[in-house]
DNA sequence: ATACTTAATGACTCATCAGTCATTAATTGC
DNA sequence: GCAATTAATGACTGATGAGTCATTAAGTAT
């Protein structure tokens, strides 16, 4: 029998595990409820080691919100950029999909967290504005001056502030996260909302 | 020189001075991150006697939570029931307005309490539903059935969810509470959004 | 005036938890 | 194999803040 070792050294991965720990931990008691341990003990390190890796955890929580960030905006920004579709087949299609599932997916969880703890750290706030809430309100800009040139939208359309699109996937956000049980046909909603305003756009 | 006596009582007075100081500090910083003795010195009271009035610190989120609510919902929705105005000057003239004011609101700061620290009180989050949202949204629905009635609206108008309508007040708020100091035409966005469900259920 | 009731105080306790660091042991290089 | 390096541990510290309670003194009744 060989004495097996009381740990493994895996400097490359304990980051991210860390981190993931973190992210769940967040998501489920908000920042100032998660305590460190909790948070090692689910990454199955010790308290110690999370301190070796992130200084505070202030940079703990910065480095989950990155993290979840940065991965998932990529994607539907290319796609809005080298699409096929037509301008209306592209908003009723990728772009509706893409909002029916933001609201049950890590987004909204980071969205809790800034809304809850973002007063106390304005530097994240601004990174995520930057890197979320301006590159996606510019590409949906973007799209309907793209379909107003092609003569699929009426000129007034890009008069349209791009917040009109995503209302409802807020709101919808929103309820799921604070009446998780009550119902509300969050889907319908941005359908509808798609609707109303191609109603309104198209040429 | 008569001593004057160190401090009043003013046992009717202090339990509202109390937690309109909670609500203060609780918009400021949060629940968790709020101390009760800051309550208190806001209040101008020592932190004894806030435990004299409310039990724990949960005690006093909720009664601030209720007092700020309670107030606020009725005036609007007795209006709705008793205005002379037609159906479509009604959502142009009060509820507009109405909208238009809540992202600058204490409802606003409450809908964020909800939304960081909701899950820690689920009382508190039906109590809210039940007082605020489900009433909201029925005096919507019930509204937009008078005006189907009227002849002022299409028959199709009482499948809308009532969300709709409120979408972009929500966004507003998060906007605001959020990226406070990013600009955003809050206001025309709601008028947006009521041009756009008028043009679809005018008669 | 005097005794009584209770609003109000603030020093204290106790639990919690972020952050430290001396120690341990897995890995690497020779 | 053996030493050097450093990933990883976990007991400890110090600060913080919720909640307590013995004490004080403002108001009230007699």
């Amino acid at each position: 029998m060989t004495t097996q070792p009381k740990y493994q050294r895996r400097k490359e991965d304990r980051p991210q595990e860390i981190a993931d720990a973190a992210f769940s931990e967040f998501a489920k008691k908000g920042y100032s409820a998660t305590r460190i341990d909790d948070v090692a003990r689910r990454a199955g390190v010790s308290k110690g080691l999370t301190y070796l890796y992130y200084k505070t955890k202030e940079d703990l929580f910065k480095a989950v919100v990155r993290n979840v960030v940065v991965k998932r905006v990529d994607a539907l920004l290319d796609d809005v950029e080298t699409t096929e579709l037509s301008s209306e087949e592209f908003i009723r299609g990728p772009l509706l999909e893409f909002m029916k599932r933001v609201p049950g997916s890590p987004i909204a969880v980071v969205i809790r967290l800034l809304i809850a703890d973002g007063r106390r750290h304005p530097d994240l706030v601004d990174y995520y504005y930057d890197n979320v809430v301006a590159r996606g309100l510019d590409a949906i800009r973007r799209f309907v001056a793209r379909g107003v040139k092609r003569g699929e939208f009426k000129p007034e359309a890009a008069q349209l502030q791009p917040q009109l699109f995503l209302a409802p996937m807020m709101l919808s956000m929103i309820w799921r996260l604070v009446f998780t049980e009550k119902p509300l046909d969050t889907d319908r909603l941005m359908e509808d909302q798609v609707d109303l305003l191609l109603a309104r756009i198209k040429a």
